[in-house]
DNA sequence: CATGAATGAGAGTTCATTCAT
DNA sequence: GATGAATGAACTCTCATTCAT
């Protein structure tokens, strides 16, 4: 689904809504397809529309049918992926067990989320840094998982499990800051620590930090 | 032999080393200022060479006196700071105080540091995700201060203050890394916490993390 | 990862094949037009790549849809012009004739087809000694013709028309190169001989040179 | 001694006369020899001016205190080499011998000459190409080499030893060049033919074509 | 819708030459 | 005379974007 009411004065053809025909829906995936390849091959700096395009196997002027440049095949990159990205895969998320399975169970899944993904993590964090919209996009993105993990702390404080001297939102950032940028560090720079003492390492400051009360 | 291929790739006056004349090393000084004021104003990817000449009221071709181009005159800016970046001014540390005290203390200056300079920060952030020379860099320089810590932790638990059960590195690596990105999302990004906030949070956050035992 | 250091060099447009359509040959064929102009009339060094463009009557950035620079459009010019100049009109070359008929027929030829050309020639001389990729070219050409002299001497050394003292190939180099040089001489350099004087003497040379037995 | 009387409008100070200090003239020569090592190594047109001051240990300003130019102290150069290069040591000419060691003996020095020099003789092929002004000069040293070689044969002819029907310069020009060109392929090119087959060949081929008469 | 040639603004660089010290 | 920093005119080459076919 394409992003509508969008603020772009007149939008290109292909902004304006879906392709009409079989063929231009089929078109506009393999373009992004293509650039998803290119992206993480070259960069987005380096990617080339014209080198876009080839990858696809169409015209260098068939990429201004669906998208207005970069930036615009970037955003509808990031929507294709997001489903896997956004809501990591902790559906059967153990809500009877203690607090620590709880905590070892969502950063495991985001580690492992971040690892799956590591060439697209790493453009993200690419494009974030160059344009700011994707900044911002990162940290819509980022909030929701900040407002779980606070909602997580302030739960554990009223379940009287977690010290109540800890400010819940501020601790939620700085831990999730820390399990993210660790990601990266790991993951995407080769940081060599390999991924069961990480995760421990993690969980075991998440845990001290919040002083949960041993069982 | 008639004449040879291209000839080896002769170094530009200012590879060779610093100008020769007082005059000179003004105009290199200049430059780097130049080059401070548009990086920081225009970002590292739209700074023009062409616009540091011109900051800094030279003509465009003396800029190549002196640099080869964008990424040295950045290095030679990053080495002009990094006096102030690398060594905080933590000197006066209180070697005597207890362990919460000496947190507090380092993350405090950190913090400050990094608000003193967030233009430059941001921009060596930036730089560090586009071009990787300057990725290595960062990171080398990141690991004195990592290996500081690591090396506080380490003492921490010689001495029975703190959990022998934790991994030194990669707490140490984990903690810093969580302050250092912090201080990003906050000054640079403008996520909205006041900095004694920030700073609090921060040092409950170690101080807990080593289950320091509190006095 | 996330960047790639400087991508493999894309090989541009104009190195991958023919254009695609019928206007882009016609562009590349105007493009050569025009580079044989310029070439002919500023020299190879004082050309500049702007002004084939502008004889060409397209934008200087359409130069580099079809060549590389002024190496690849230069190459593709000596391609198109290799016809007259590699195989000069001599296929009614007189078998049954004498061997001082060839001799003259061959020469004569040769200098008609290098009259026809100088400007191109000399042209090509300049290339030459300019760079080292053309010399091998020329040189390559030219030992076509050297060998097909080699050949000649040799039959005629079997037919016992020729003293079988000479090397056949260290004469039908030099003579050959005598030939080719005497062009340079006098239809690029302007020595002044008149064209059958100069082919008289020429052909006198060869003929002595090979002591062939005067009929 | 300098050149004197020439056409340039305002002569700079080093063309208006010899540098008035002894050290003025070392400078000066040691530029030129500079010159020399940087011409041959890496070509006319790629050696800097630059280069050239930075090669004879100057400031690159200096370089304009003595010459004007590129143009100019290759000019003074070539005055330099001159005499090694115009003047073949053929002083003891052996008067009394027969033609054919009279040719052996200019063609042996030419070409042992011309490989004593080989980088200078590349070098000043090159420059002919290149500037027209040297071409001419190169023209007329060539003409004293090509009026002695008539002036042979003319003797060689009223002598009853060399064919009548010979044009004595034509032919006198047609040899030389040959000899030449061929020192420049074998040498400069890198033809491979061992010098004495190289040298025997021209002989015979110059013997042969004025139809010397065998004793 | 697709094609791919054409456009053209603009950045980076080089280096001969000048000139204040 | 010597120095070497400063100058600035040229030129090359790139690539996003348009548009006629």
């Amino acid at each position: 689904m394409p992003r509508q009411g969008a603020s772009a004065p007149i939008p290109a053809v292909g902004q304006d809504g879906a392709p009409r025909s079989r063929r231009g829906l089929r078109t506009r995936a393999t373009l992004i397809g293509a650039a998803r390849t290119v992206f993480e091959r070259d960069g987005y700096l380096d990617a080339r529309i014209t080198d876009i395009a080839k990858e696809a196997g169409v015209a260098a002027g068939s990429f201004y049918t669906y998208f207005d440049g970069k930036e615009e095949i970037f955003a509808a990159l990031v929507e294709t992926v997001q489903e896997d990205m956004l809501h990591p895969h902790v559906r059967e998320r153990p809500e009877g067990d203690g607090a620590a399975a709880q905590i070892d169970a969502a950063n495991r899944e985001y580690l492992r989320a971040y690892k799956r993904n590591v060439r697209l993590m790493a453009l993200f964090e690419q494009v974030a840094q160059i344009d700011e919209e994707f900044e911002v996009l990162r940290r819509k993105r980022g909030h929701a998982f900040i407002t779980r993990n606070t909602n997580l702390i302030r739960r554990l404080q009223e379940e009287g499990k977690a010290d109540t001297d800890i400010d819940p939102r501020v601790t939620a950032l700085a831990l999730s800051t820390m399990v993210s940028r660790m990601a990266y560090l790991v993951f995407v720079l080769g940081e060599r620590i390999p991924f069961e003492r990480l995760l421990e390492n993690l969980n075991m400051i998440w845990v001290n930090a919040l002083r949960l009360e041993e069982p």
